[in-house]
DNA sequence: CAGATTTGACCAGC
DNA sequence: GCTGGTCAAATCTG
């Protein structure tokens, strides 16, 4: 997030520059390059978005009660279903089961297993194509990684991660990611738990950051214009925690 | 040096 | 005993 916002900074800061060079009536050879550098900028902003926006609304998608969202954008990431019904039932049959009342104490050891944890929501997510493949897409959320196994029957290692803030906000939000056999550009994210902390995962850009330009004219405009996509940081989050 | 990642080991459930 | 989830020491990284 914070890196798009830096991209579409740049972005502006070109437009600036371009700006500048009418002014000052430079050669077609550097408006051409200044507007190829602009598009390619701007090009990349979007495509991020588009990720962005994609990976929202197929969220929003996922909470049974809430509209979804007509959206244009959803070709470079496509989130197939989310949660399932039928996906949802098969994993609750495999792990739902285990939540059979057993002090936790029963030895002198902590519980390694766990008994029941809440929320559970299962997603498709598409991966890059191109750069970390190993990693779904950011969901605006920081994670940990705390483990990885392999699994029985498939080819790829299930990565384990837990919210970067358990810590610090207790949070108990915790997150598995699996490639799937037939699709190595899919993933399967189990979210389980729902996130306590309420933030951007990363460091939030302020709106004073966001504001300081060389000019100033232009900082409001992307400071609104990121508001206007993520405003709404809510929808984002996978169990619509207020 | 603090925080993240890796990875082998441990443990609970089946 | 096998499997999956977690721990924690070692290692890496910014």
């Amino acid at each position: 997030m914070e890196e798009m916002m830096s991209v579409i900074f740049n972005g502006i800061n070109l437009v600036k520059e371009l700006e500048f060079s009418l002014s000052t009536q430079e050669s077609l050879e550097s408006l051409s390059n200044s507007l190829g550098s602009i598009s390619t900028l701007f090009g990349d902003a979007n495509e991020r978005l588009k990720i962005l926006l994609g990976r929202r609304n197929a969220l929003i998608l996922n909470q049974p009660e809430s509209k979804p969202v007509p959206v244009s954008s959803l070709d470079q990431v496509m989130i197939h279903q989310i949660v399932e019904h039928g996906l949802m039932d098969d994993y609750k049959l495999g792990q739902g089961v285990m939540q059979g009342v057993k002090s936790i104490d029963s030895k002198t050891s902590r519980p390694r297993r766990r008994k029941k944890d809440g929320e559970i929501e299962t997603v498709l997510v598409a991966a890059a194509r191109m750069g970390n493949m190993d990693t779904p897409p950011d969901d605006n959320y920081t994670w940990r990684k705390y483990g990885q196994k392999e699994i029985l029957g498939s080819k790829f290692p299930r990565a384990y991660y837990r919210c970067t803030h358990e810590k610090l906000y207790k949070c108990p939000a915790k997150k598995q990611v699996q490639r799937l056999d037939e699709d190595p550009y899919t993933f399967c994210v189990t979210y389980r738990s729902s996130h306590t902390c309420h933030f951007f995962t990363t460091s939030p850009i302020s709106s004073t950051a966001a504001t300081e330009t060389t000019d100033g004219h232009y900082g409001s405009t992307v400071v609104n214009m990121a508001e206007a996509l993520f405003g709404n940081i809510d929808s984002v989050n996978p169990f619509g925690e207020p």
